[in-house]
DNA sequence: GTGGTCTAGACCACC
DNA sequence: GTGGTCTAGACCACG
């Protein structure tokens, strides 16, 4: 799993690092019970301040994708195959999702063409996560 | 056109307000030519300070999606039938679809529940632009 | 002389008017004597308002460019050959000019492509006066 | 680096910032990587709002001439050694350098005035960029 | 300590 | 009337 962190970007590093690890949950490079790095290696790695690591894994620990002990670090505690999703989640996620692709509409893209993206991308996960 | 936005939220007002913008567009209850109230109407209409409402509008005017002219106000500068999208649109988009496709693969939600709620979604756009 | 005026433009349209009036008269275009139409016909023309032709026929005036007679309307007072510029003239230009081509340096063109285009530039003008 | 900004002047004073600092861009006084001052500190200098600087700023940002970063503040980002300009960019300066050079023209300067005046500025740019 | 956001109110430029 | 600019001060997000 290589990771890279824009530090001038307009996105806070913080959501970089978890935008990251969810797409390393889709795609299946990180699997339920997958450890992560402790959050002050992957600070120094990146150049970066381990607080900002830490944000970035109680975002992720909040919406149930990672679970913190003290002692064996993080740990992925989800992935695609650990169940169906939650209403709430669900619900939210639409919300989002229809800002963008209302933001697609709007620039021109049809609607065959932001499907096709959407699959396109959908197929780049989940490649190894075919067990039933 | 009904709009709300919730300025206690996590998102900016200012976004909340272009977001709002877009999906109206996306809907067809916004065409292209469509005048947009003046900003000082939008703030006093919100609650809101005028200068909010002005970063709104400079962001939209600066995503090509509104006009803006000294005399007449703001008026929407394309919409879904305006013509194709610009491939550095497409470019940026995919990534940030990827990053929203890749969270609710996490959370659970299979290929085809995703699909399912984007053509859902897709459904309620458009709706009035099947004129050629 | 056809002229066109972009009212949504982020350039006055006054100003966009006077400097059309002054492009037509470095091409030739316009010479020391040429009438302009009325302010009246011209805010009919383009649509705008006529306060706004006026504001660039004074302009126009202020710079020596124009000379206006309630009687016989608004003729051009001066041209390429009407004589040398005047030194405060050249001062104002000349710092103008800086941080135009402060801005083509630093955006990457070299002095030799920007000496390149000015030079094609200003053989776009004076194709007619080149009496002595 | 010393700058200097008029308050009273017909030019926004958060775009003679924005020029002075093109200007050093292109003398070189500014190079890729260089630091500048923080919005708020710079504001205190000039005895000017913040947010006057900000926006200064956030135009230079935009232009690709400035990054920003959260942390370490606003940093050069390209300079006249940085790469060839974008075609986009030629083609927009090169409107407005027309406007300039015909308002020279018909103001008496000759080819060869406006030409030297060039010369004489750009020289004044990149002595010190002659490296590789 | 950095920039970002929001508010409030003033004045000006444009049309 | 419209938007644009500037000021002033508060609070928050980021690192």
């Amino acid at each position: 799993m290589i990771i890279e962190v824009d530090p001038d970007g307009d996105v806070p590093i913080y959501q970089q690092l978890r935008d990251r690890v969810v797409e390393a949950i889709a795609t299946g490079a990180l699997k339920e019970g997958s450890p992560l790095p402790s959050t002050r290696a992957l600070a120094t790695d990146f150049g970066i301040n381990f607080h900002t690591v830490n944000k970035a894994y109680d975002l992720l620990r909040r919406q149930r994708l990672l679970r913190i002990n003290r002692k064996s670090g993080a740990v992925v505690s989800r992935d695609a195959s650990s169940g169906p999703a939650e209403p709430e989640f669900v619900a939210d996620w639409t919300g989002r999702a229809t800002t963008l692709l209302a933001e697609a509409t709007a620039r021109g893209l049809t609607r065959d063409d932001i499907l096709d993206i959407c699959r396109t991308v959908l197929a780049t996960f989940g490649e190894e996560s075919e067990e039933s």
